[in-house]
RNA sequence: GGGGCCAUCGUCUAGUGGUUAGGACAUCGGGUUUUCAUUCCGACAACAGGGGUUCGAUUCCCCUUGGCCCUGCCA
């Protein structure tokens, strides 16, 4: 049975690269294979104390919870253990004792001062930077352990589910570092013992991960393992084409969901960064997701993060959501509604299925900004604003439009809020352009701005409905004062 | 310096030894009972360069260029 790991180092807020990992790693282990679907586990790289914190450790699990991708097994699961690496280190310990005992690996005493003299010089000479074997041999108690690679190990080779045939020759390799001391084992020591212990079956990581590979699986080999498949993944790009960072782009799941985009939709965005089907499916739901991801469809080339993409797939998932289930929607858009619109729940929810509003959010940040035309008090507007050029409305027209809009206004009724009578209000003030045989443009764009005293708003009739009769003569009267 | 990975529109990508090189986002233009948005229609836009192999290369091979990753007693 396929099992996959997701390993998060806590060392930062969770970050979005991390979480196309887990998602290809989730989506890959849930296709499954023959077996069925397989499982993913979950588990914490800490052996770093220094820059280890609980709080990334939280950030990460809650992060990958509230999308789903947490996986089956791991720390994030009530009642496991020892998915944790420093609650490990016993494990590593005696991994670490066996090598030692079997000469596998050896303690080292090099200095940093010298070590790092030492690739100075070899970079000089234009070779490359690697351990020049001072301490293997001398039989030392003490020190740093390195595995010992051996010198007439052949070139090291896997097939790898996203690249194919990978060989690195064992002469790019050296006797590297696995473990501070007894008690303190370094990443390449954990990763592989812990993948052993864990049974995955399937590493699927980021590519930068690749020249990590051939160390690893000497590790595997030296302790006896068998050897996992190995799947590297492109990375995501900033728009300079660089490894995507902090400083260029907003990094953590955080960013983005405080943003107001959906986490279905960041997981839809993420599963195209790298990967697609031969159709031209765009939208995917979890379960087609899982249906159709398969490792050798995924890219070879990094791919850049196009938030403008994000945002229309965002968007896209709103309309279905308010479509389908607004009250759902409302509760996750709820946050970004409250803070600034205190309105009833009720009222937003009808608004929000306004078709006028349909198409009209990117993001749940958007919402209330977009909203706040039908509530708040109407902001003072310059005259220009209202009596646009570029509709060739002249200050006569103005005045005689607004002075019939106030007309036809007073004789219509309408319960504010009443949204079935959007259409006659939408009726009647169209009916004006042709009773005084203006464009559209002269009639119905100075009533939105009266209306709004913005540049873009809802539409007349929307705003006319929600702003209710009284407020809306007051408004056009106001227009016409201004005009005058 | 050394090693590795990668290379189709601006971006995400489909695709093939012979295609009008397809789609999506973005952009631009036009239509839909105003603006913006939506929606619909349309347009613009790519095989990095040079050698091979071949009747024929975007596709296969090599080189160059470019980008990126690794090069830690971080992960």
């Amino acid at each position: 049975m396929i099992r996959v790991r997701i390993p998060p180092s806590p060392t930062g807020l969770l970050h979005i690269g991390t979480v196309r990992t887990a998602l290809y790693n989730y989506l890959f282990a849930k296709h499954g294979d023959a077996d069925g679907p397989g499982k993913m586990v979950f588990r914490i790289e800490d052996t770093d104390k220094e820059r280890s914190t609980k709080e990334y450790e939280k950030d990460i699990i809650d992060g990958l919870v509230r999308l789903g991708i947490a996986g089956d097994e791991g720390i994030h699961v009530p009642g496991d253990k020892g998915y944790r690496q420093s609650e490990r280190t016993d494990v590593y310990k005696s991994d670490l004792e066996r090598l030692l005992k079997e000469d596998k690996a050896y303690y080292c005493e090099c200095s940093k001062e010298r070590l790092d003299q030492m690739r100075a010089e070899q970079q000089a000479k234009k070779l490359a930077s690697r351990y020049d074997g001072t301490c293997r041999d001398k039989g030392l108690k003490s020190g740093v352990i390195r595995l010992r690679v051996s010198e007439d190990r052949g070139d090291i080779k896997w097939h790898d589910l996203v690249r194919g045939e990978m060989v690195i020759h064992a002469r790019e390799l050296d006797d590297f570092v696995i473990a501070r001391s007894l008690d303190d084992p370094l990443y390449h020591l954990t990763v592989v013992a812990d993948d052993h212990d864990m049974e995955i079956t399937h590493v699927i990581r980021g590519e930068d991960h690749i020249s990590n590979t051939p160390k690893q699986i000497l590790l595997f080999e030296a302790l006896g393992w068998k050897v996992p498949a190995f799947a590297h993944l492109p990375l995501i790009l900033n728009e300079d084409k660089s490894k995507l960072s902090k400083r260029k782009n907003k990094v953590s799941l955080n960013d983005y969901l405080e943003e107001g985009y959906l986490p279905e939709a960041i997981l839809n965005f993420l599963a195209l960064l790298g990967w697609n089907t031969p159709d031209e499916q765009e939208i995917f739901t979890m379960e087609e997701l899982i249906e159709k991801f398969t490792l050798d469809r995924v890219h070879k080339g990094g791919a850049v993060f196009d938030v403008k993409k994000l945002d229309w797939i965002n968007g896209e998932y709103i309309k279905k959501m308010v479509a389908e289930n607004v009250d759902e929607f409302y509760r996750v858009a709820k946050p970004f509604i409250e803070s600034k619109l205190n309105e009833d729940p009720a009222l937003i929810k009808k608004i929000l299925q306004d078709p006028d509003f349909e198409g009209r959010f990117k993001k749940l940040s958007d919402i209330p900004e977009g909203l706040s035309p039908l509530f708040t008090a109407l902001p003072d507007y310059p005259l220009e604003l209202i009596a646009r050029e570029k509709f060739g409305i002249t200050s006569e027209m103005l005045k005689k439009v607004l002075k019939k809009v106030i007309e036809v206004t007073k004789g219509l009724e309408w319960e504010k809020g009443d949204s079935n009578k959007s259409q006659m209000i939408s009726e009647a003030y169209v009916g004006i352009v042709e009773t005084l045989g203006l464009k559209n443009g002269q009639v119905l764009w100075p009533i939105r701005v009266a209306l709004s005293g913005l540049e873009k708003s809802p539409n007349f009739a929307t705003l006319a409905v929600y702003l209710g009769k009284e407020e809306t003569l007051a408004r056009l009267k106001k227009a016409l004062q201004k005009a005058s």
